[in-house]
DNA sequence: TCCCGGCGCTACAGAAATTGTAGTAACGGA
DNA sequence: TCCGTTACTACAATTTCTGTAGCGCCGGGA
């Protein structure tokens, strides 16, 4: 069971995904290894936060079985985690339209 | 602007999102206006967080332009918000079956 | 006119999460 | 032996969230 907290107190998967992917720093450290494995510090430095976080983030999404830890080249995404950062891809593209429509 | 906190630094779109959705209960609370129509404090109810943050991410949200207050029906999704929410809802799908290769 | 219920929303103290900085322990190479 | 790199932890200060109460507005009866 993937920390069941908050919103996922139902147990119903989506509810689940939504909290752990609403968490701060979650979706931005998977979209951090979209390319290619990173090491922690790198996360670190590149994302901002505090090694705290980072570690809890990247503890929960090891449990979740969304990314791993290859010693030899750093985190990385999962076949899982793959496969649910091609859902995300999207929002790259998207993001650029609707920024266009803010100003 | 769309109130260019922590990630969104940078100033890109992406991680403006990121940022954004990144958020606790935002989400969630675009995925529970994702049929119909909702009220304040139905959204409060049924998601079961406090009304502080609620407003805020409503606020956040209809600031983005990702959702809109219909005083007739309640806060509802405008048209980028739609095209988000289409974007999300093959989570639904892939949450089942990732949460099966979990036990 | 005077309630009453529903509406969005605010106040505020206590609890929890996050930050920022420092430091630990393990390992490998020179 | 010392040095650099690695993942990761400790902890106080700060920020955010929770839980509960209540405000002000409005429209519909009586």
């Amino acid at each position: 069971m993937v920390k069941g907290a908050r919103g996922s107190r139902t147990g119903r998967p989506i509810m689940v995904l939504l909290d752990l992917l609403g968490r701060r720093w979650t979706l931005r450290i998977v979209w951090e290894l979209r390319e290619e494995p990173r090491r922690f510090r790198e996360l670190q430095d590149t994302i901002g936060a505090s090694p705290t976080v980072i570690n809890s983030r990247l503890s929960e999404l090891r449990e979740a079985k969304l990314i791993e830890l290859d010693p030899d080249s750093g985190y990385r995404l999962t076949a899982p985690g793959e496969e649910l950062l091609r859902l995300m891809l999207p929002l790259h593209v998207w993001s650029e339209k609707w920024a266009r429509n803010l100003a």
